[in-house]
DNA sequence: CGTTAGCACTCAGTTTGATCGAGTGCTAAT
DNA sequence: ATTAGCACTCGATCAAACTGAGTGCTAACG
């Protein structure tokens, strides 16, 4: 447990480090003001911190800096989260006044904002589409062998494929084809598509066409593909403006993984609900280990729709980048709850 | 005009700094084997190429360095455009062995491979739609006062937009928009639509329903809004494997500009078609007045479908990268004019 | 006993100066 | 016309000296 003038200097060491990017010492700490005791005291105390592995020192004479433990404790116990400022919540209003119909200009505008907003990069997950039901179902053919297939969704998404049609399939089969699956998948729930699928459409499709088993398993694969959720990304240069990124080669680690959606799924995945902080090399992934996310979801009744997240250094500004993210998750909860009425 | 040995040595120069992005010596090109002269022949030459304009000295006693000026002479006239490397025809058939029907999948998978084979940046502009006509038109309602418009080209692409629906539209009014439309549009090229729109829909639609000025508002917004074709960006970061970028804040110049859609634009606007190379201030951004820009056009039937480039350092391997375009371009189109069909 | 002033010590960062060597331009010889 | 030779230039590299912020320890102070 740490004493009330301990806690004091940690919250100073860290809040001067978050500004400035380089080592504080303990006479500039005690000219503050805030910390009210000489240099000497407060260096006593350090090396208290020190050996609490809360603070570390880049090398013999230098100031001290937080480690990741200390970032911890900072986020953990110190941190104030104020609200958001005047400025923040006047741009945020601003864009929200835009009339924006479509969720992916929502979410790609928020992650837009959230990277301006911050000068860290934003990374926003479309709403998984799991938890959501079929609304539509299309067909329409391209030629004699390929056709598009549309799929809505009940909140408004759109996906669309190109799929290769079984030979001696004509027009009217697949005026038929797209009647009978409007008529038994309307409503269902996409994780129940296949299982609907095979036990009540199968059936009817055999009455109507031929090359029933084909056609089930294109749509099979059609329908059940696509769940992976889509990942805007904004502000990815934001990092090179920050000094400890001076160096070329740990930049592109970095903007390497982003460019992986895989690897950014990972980072992504369960996360818990609520805010998520992941300090330095609390990280899973090696290539942001000198980097801190921040997580949010934002949900609809207590179902996650997706997550937001923001990537910066460890030495971030988390008190300023907890309280957009609480602010813009919720926001964009409410947006999702009014389309998925 | 320059003499043979000149073109020779200017050659030499080129060929070895685009290898070791070091200022080339005198010397070093006696050395070569190439140019059987001594090096105080070749300095004299050099001496002369650069009161030409076509070298460069960095510092008095460095050797000399292309100028744009002799890149360009370079690429106009001495280039040996030789076919490309077996492996890079075996990498590229492997991708054109995977069966793909949607064209972004080609012409993402055509970015990720030109920027790998390249190790510079690749960007791909899709098929442009506006010579293209409507195959199918569909609205799907969502709830009372929105619905999603979708679009089906003749080449298979798809696009969607969520509309805000008139008061007083019901399911009916729908389905007979829905059918006029189609019978009205289908096979309309793009250009076209709005004209068609206005003389012979307009009509038609009062007769079935009564806000008939809204929903041609509407229609158009949303059937003519959409022209500007996709961006595909691969290897974003491979500009900083590159030795004279090393600096920061020159990769986030040319990365930022990568991230800003209209830039993008502005730079592939009124490409000509065939291939076409823009070295240093050649291009109109100030942001890569370092690097230069090579891109092909890939068309069907004379016209143009889009654009494929790459760009790179100013000392970029023009041979290798114009013959891999000239290549790859010729695929696109290639697979583009299957679906054309 | 907690706090603080004083002081020797440490060490990264910067400056300075010397040296190195690749490369040039010029001149004179071939 | 070509080339060998040579003085000269100038960035790059390295070590030595210097600077100063910051520390840890000790002793004095209230």
């Amino acid at each position: 447990m740490l004493s009330e003038r301990q806690r004091m200097i940690l919250t100073a060491i860290v809040d001067d480090y978050i500004r400035s990017a380089e080592p504080v010492g303990s006479r500039s700490i005690s000219k503050r003001g805030d910390v009210a005791f000489s240099p000497a005291t407060i260096r006593n105390e350090m090396a208290d911190l020190e050996e609490l592995g809360l603070l570390e020192q880049p090398h013999t004479s230098a100031g001290r800096i937080p480690s990741i433990k200390g970032y911890r404790y900072y986020v953990d116990h110190l941190i104030r989260v104020g609200g958001i400022g005047e400025q923040d919540v006047r741009k945020i209003r601003g864009f929200l006044a835009e009339k924006m119909n479509m969720w992916e200009e929502v979410v790609s505008h928020t992650a837009t904002i959230l990277s301006q907003l911050t000068n860290y990069t934003s990374i926003v997950l479309g709403p998984e589409t799991f938890n959501t039901t079929l609304k539509h179902f299309q067909l329409v053919p391209i030629n004699e062998t390929s056709a598009v297939a549309i799929i809505v969704t009940s909140t408004g998404h759109v996906e669309h494929k190109t799929v290769t049609l079984p030979e001696g399939v004509g027009m009217n089969d697949i005026q038929k084809i797209v009647n009978l699956l409007n008529d038994k998948l309307a409503g269902v729930a996409f994780v129940k598509v296949k299982s609907v699928l095979h036990a009540e459409v199968g059936k009817e499709l055999s009455r109507i066409v031929d090359s029933c088993e084909h056609i089930l398993q294109m749509l099979e694969s059609t329908l059940a593909d696509d769940q992976e959720p889509r990942i805007f990304l904004s502000g990815a240069t934001n990092i090179m403006t920050q000094p400890e990124f001076k160096d070329v080669d740990k930049v592109k680690n970095i903007l390497d993984m982003l460019e992986e959606t895989p690897k950014l799924m990972q980072l992504f995945q369960a996360v818990p609900d609520g805010i998520q902080v992941r300090i330095g090399t609390e990280n899973a992934l090696e290539a942001i280990n000198q980097c801190s996310l921040i997580t949010a979801n934002y949900s609809y009744e207590g179902q996650s729709l997706g997550t937001i997240g923001i990537l910066g250094p460890t030495r971030m500004d988390y008190g300023k980048v907890i309280s957009l993210l609480d602010y813009l998750s919720k926001d964009l909860a409410l947006f999702m709850a009014r389309r998925h009425k």
